[in-house]
RNA sequence: GCCUCUGUAGCUCAGUGGUAGAGCACCGUCCUCGUAGAAAGGAAAGACGGAAGUCCUGGGUUCGAAUCCCAGCAGAGGCUCCA
């Protein structure tokens, strides 16, 4: 509800026409009130009777502070765009009046009508004032999000992301993942295994900020281009972005100092968190989300090197997809319509990505005009569990940075050159890679990868201590132990570990005591019994040598 | 963003205008145990008690709304776009 109220010598109205259906009943005869206090008043959506004590408590201050005894309460629709119902807004007048009334002599305008008036009000300071009343803000209340799951796969990830309790979404935070304790071991056993593989290819990581100035994405293009899907925020008189790629803080760590043609090829890893604003209706679980984790890298090289770095990454790409035993299906990208370079520049370009693929003998499609606007770009497609494919890795080469940002190198000439960016993923998104993931081995994972990997169950009261001492022992030779000392019956333990999709399940009963070994249970099979405690330590830790997976 | 659908206890759901329910899970007491409690059959260790809900949110219709209507939010499928 908004008020301005004039202080006035005198108030002349006079009403014209109807406005609205179901206008107040009144003559059309003019009115002059004089030395009150006019109340223009228009009553906004979500105002109830409850602001009409506000309200009253409003009029006689100021009505006591300019010492007037008169008060005319005007319906004035013009003070909002977002108007209250008339029923709504014509009652919450009359409350007001009536409760006026208690205190001063009341002249009410007619609501719902067309009027011409003239007045005059006081030139003293507090003659003309204005006041908002608003409703007491409303609690704010925090719901949970309920999954439609009746077009889902029981494989789908969302649903067994819930049952393996490995992460969850919050209506808070739309887009955005919540990862729970396993799904972060899950997670960081990945990018472990991620980080080995790129030391090896002599990789460098870096870890650029979220938060970067306007003047920043003006340089880069994505103020201009990309800024319906930033995240914008501001801070000390500046506008800043939640960055939505990697890219530009890579670009500042090359252009740090004069770079040689000897430091080329200079690569840039970073688990990079960027943040999309994607339209709302292409959300879709850890699929697509607005918060990424992109496994990103950027190279920068030269024109002569370009080659040889797009094999080396696809080389890498094969070598850990390999390792989940995905199949894939790869695309060629090349120049849209709407570019920028020259086609010299793209022919060139998209003959290194052709000729890469080539070299390797690796089948691909090509996409004629679907590359990005400043280069052509190789993708790698996995399946999901219902069919859909999506695409993970990618390779993009860009000459458009380079030149926005003068990113230059000193050749063996001591000319300055423009180095060329190459920009890759690997999983594409630590979320959607994940997601693919658990539906790929349908939440069983590989041992190496599990977030448990194995339960250990007593049979009896009897047997929790045996079974403690166990536990503690394989805690310590490095596996991820969980236990289950729960007085209820072993069939039922059993069960709930089968379900969690434990890798093995440990059963200490008397019998085990008393010979001293195990009843190991490997997932999905038959028990085998009297297995010696320093045999499975043995065969667990073979299974989890990474470098056999290679 | 567009079209269609969904939203009731931690989970799975029943309730369709008249006092908010069940199974599982959870907590308590007692009792029990040899590898799922999964379709059928056989077999069977469960029993009793307790706690748990803004019926997504906000309006409207109505004497009365979880239920009907409108709007919004979130989610799912599809389109489009992307990692």
């Amino acid at each position: 509800m908004k008020i301005l109220t004039l202080h006035c010598d005198y108030i002349k109205f006079k009403p014209v026409k109807e406005a609205i259906k179901g206008a107040e009943k009144t003559e059309k005869k003019e009115t002059i009130e004089r030395e009150c206090l006019v109340v223009l008043t228009t009553v906004e959506e979500n105002d109830n009777e409850e602001l009409v004590e506000k309200l009253v408590e409003n009029i006689k201050e100021i009505a006591s502070k300019v010492k007037c005894k008169k008060i005319v309460l005007y319906p004035y629709a013009h003070l909002s765009s977002r108007l209250a119902r008339p029923e709504i807004a014509s009652k919450i007048l009359e409350k007001t009046e009536k409760a006026l009334k208690k205190h001063f002599d009341v002249k009410k305008a007619p609501f719902g009508w067309y009027k011409e008036f003239e007045l005059k009000c006081k030139g003293h300071p507090l003659a003309e004032l204005s006041r908002e009343i608003t409703p007491e803000e409303k609690k704010e209340k925090l719901r949970k999000i309920i999954l439609d799951k009746s077009k889902l796969s029981p494989q789908d990830h969302r649903i067994l992301g819930s049952r393996l309790d490995l992460f969850s979404f919050n209506e808070v935070s739309p887009g955005c993942v919540f990862w729970h304790p396993k799904g972060v071991i899950l997670r960081n056993l990945l990018i472990n295994f991620w980080r080995k593989e790129h030391e090896k290819e002599g990789y460098k990581e870096i870890s650029t900020p979220q938060l970067m100035s306007k003047k920043l994405w003006k340089i880069s293009g994505h103020w201009d281009y990309y800024k319906e899907n930033m995240f914008l925020t501001s801070a000390a008189n500046e506008e800043f972005a939640l960055k939505p790629m990697n890219c530009p803080g890579a670009i500042l760590l090359f252009k740090l100092k004069p770079r040689s043609y000897k430091e080329l090829p200079l690569r840039f890893a970073e688990l990079g968190i960027v943040h999309r604003k994607e339209l709302s209706g292409v959300l879709a679980g850890m699929f697509r989300v607005w918060q990424i984790t992109q496994d990103d890298a950027h190279i920068f090289c030269t024109e002569e090197q370009l080659e040889e770095e797009i094999m080396n990454i696809i080389r890498l790409i094969q070598r850990i997809y390999c390792v989940f035993g995905f199949s894939y299906r790869i695309e060629l990208s090349t120049m849209p319509k709407e570019h920028i370079g020259t086609k010299e520049k793209w022919t060139a370009a998209e003959k290194a990505l052709q000729n890469a693929l080539k070299k390797l003998k690796l089948e691909f499609k090509l996409n004629p005009g679907e590359g990005a606007f400043y280069g052509p770009k190789i993708d790698f497609h996995i399946k999901d569990s219902q069919g859909r494919e999506w695409q993970c890795a990618t390779i993009q080469v860009d000459f458009f940075m380079p030149e926005k940002f003068e990113l230059k190198y000193t050749g063996k000439d001591n000319k300055q050159h423009t180095v060329k960016i190459i920009h890759r993923t690997i999983f594409g998104s630590i979320e959607r890679f994940i997601g693919i993931l658990t539906e790929h081995y349908n939440g069983a994972f590989p041992l190496w990868l599990s977030p448990v990997q194995i339960r250990v169950l007593s049979f009896t009261k009897r047997n929790v201590e045996t079974a403690k001492k166990i536990a503690e022992r394989l805690k310590q030779e490095g596996f991820r132990i969980e236990t289950d000392f729960e007085d209820v019956t072993l069939d039922y333990k059993i069960r709930e570990a089968e379900l969690q999709k434990i890798p093995y399940i440990v059963v200490i009963g008397d019998k085990e005591e008393k010979t001293n070994t195990l009843a190991v249970r490997p997932r999905n099979k038959k028990p085998e019994f009297g297995i010696k405690l320093e045999d499975f330590i043995k065969k667990l830790k073979e299974q989890t040598e990474i470098k056999k997976l290679l």
